[in-house]
DNA sequence: TTGCGCTTAGAATATTAATTCCATTATAGA
DNA sequence: TCTATAATGGAATTAATATTCTAAGCGCAA
């Protein structure tokens, strides 16, 4: 009946159906007032679910999407899915894909669209960031760095520009900071005075430095209470830490931007210190 | 296994699988990482397509879902869609409303208050970098890096953790650096074998680091090509620099983020290496 | 009223997907 | 090294789901 629209969005889709509205027939109509007021319930539901919710049978739902063109309700369905995605991450892997084919492209070669790409990048981190950090894990975070005598950074490989960030910052507060980076010895050393009077502050992203992982369970063990920032639970430093900040969709190491960690960080000190007051 | 769970939310699910991924086996670990990774896949996908993104066969869903205590994939499949609906249910423009009204509280002091001040003050440091940087010094830089045999990075102090970054993904690359931290020695001393056949990256923002400050005329004098990053045209990295990148407004020392420096390089390291090939 | 075209409901069917089962392969303990 | 135990992959099975088909219903015009 009609064109076969390829891709179509949510928000396409929902236009397309308001004006097709008086053009349909009566139990089409009924049905295109149940799909515009239940999304959520089409995005999810059976043919024979949605049937049944909107009092029509499940024949006549295969009908209306045939009616606005799709090849099936499973069709029609896809297009209110994206919906519920589009929803819960502002681009996920479609991001990470889009790159990636864009990177083979000569557009995407050229220095400023890779730069646009990175701060478009980094734009989506800072807003999954704030979306995925919550109030409490701060507030415990800053209460473990309250108490700390000396605060412990350990942050290897990837992760070693936040630890250093970190260690800056909180020193130009006037914060007692031990930065575990391995120079003229091993971190084991470095770390061998830290007590349960003392904080650790652990950063870390795959792929896991093995350092890390070798020494995190060795001040949990001794008592060190620990602030974990990573991009897993499954992190080697997820276990046994008093706070944990997830920071997730960390693309590969040698694109990712740092922008979400080394935000937080900075929020983390500088909440430390105002709230010192 | 595991007792019938009632209903479960998706937050718990993680921390229970994150809790168990120890004790599990070897073909469910793998399961686990791929499904905390990949929620949305799980919430939409078939048994046959996640085990095919996840890399295992359909039955070992099935069991992972067991493992977990659910009946089936289809049970434990209904708490994933659960976080899609959660996170559509309050409009777009609800949570960036509330976001931006948590911002003017006078809460001002709380943790969660001064995150999302540092977020957004990140996001205008984005779009101000996009915005003053130019395709023309992208390329000069891009070319000067191109025909460097060895890279020097120098950022000394608040911008170290700019000039590791860097030298992490140059290395990721494939390409021979030197970074200039002053361990073990001056840093006179590790930047001595520079010539005209390298190159130097230079980060420095105010109050420039005196060390960077002395060494940087140095090396220019020695017809080393020369990058600068810097926040002003009258900062000491900018005479005889080659190609200069000017980041404004960036916040006092303590305060700054440094999101857009370390984009910014990235985006460097990455043109270069996708212009090489 | 009668006949025509369009719409509809529900059963029948085809398709797709989830689950179970079992032979084979790894793993750990003796 | 051998044995017992658990884990695994893939085929077979079962369940569910979407789609098609057909006879009946309905409105409308002659």
């Amino acid at each position: 009946m009609n064109k076969a629209q390829g891709v179509m969005s949510y928000d396409e889709l929902r236009g397309a159906i308001a004006q097709r509205h008086r053009a349909l027939s009566g139990r089409l109509q009924q049905i295109a007032e149940f799909v515009l007021d239940h999304p959520t319930d089409v995005a999810l539901g059976t043919v024979a679910e949605v049937a049944q919710r909107s009092g029509v049978p499940p024949s006549a739902i295969v009908r209306f999407a045939h009616a606005l063109g799709f090849g099936g309700f499973t069709e029609m369905q896809q297009v209110f899915r994206s919906r519920l995605v589009a929803g819960v991450a502002p681009s996920y892997k479609a991001r990470l894909a889009r790159m990636k084919s864009e990177e083979k492209s000569v557009l995407g070669r050229q220095p400023a669209a890779v730069l646009s790409r990175f701060v478009s990048e980094a734009q989506s981190a800072l807003v999954t960031l704030s979306q995925s950090v919550h109030t409490r894990e701060l507030e415990a975070a800053t209460a473990i760095l309250a108490k700390a005598r000396d605060i412990y950074l350990l942050g290897l490989g990837g992760s070693f520009p936040v630890a250093i960030h970190l260690a800056y910052v909180l020193r130009k507060l006037g914060r007692r900071v031990v930065l575990l980076d391995g120079v003229g010895g091993s971190i084991h050393e470095q770390s061998h005075a830290a007590t349960a009077d003392d904080a650790l502050v652990a950063i870390s992203f795959r792929n896991y430095y093995p350092d890390t992982a070798r020494l995190f369970p060795e001040l949990v063990a001794r008592g060190v209470p620990t602030i974990s920032i990573t991009d897993s639970l499954l992190s080697p430093i997820v276990e046994g830490a008093s706070v944990i900040f997830e920071i997730q969709d960390m693309p590969e190491p040698a694109l990712r931007t740092l922008v979400a960690p080394m935000c937080l960080v900075q929020a983390l000190a500088i909440g430390l210190d105002l709230a010192a007051d």
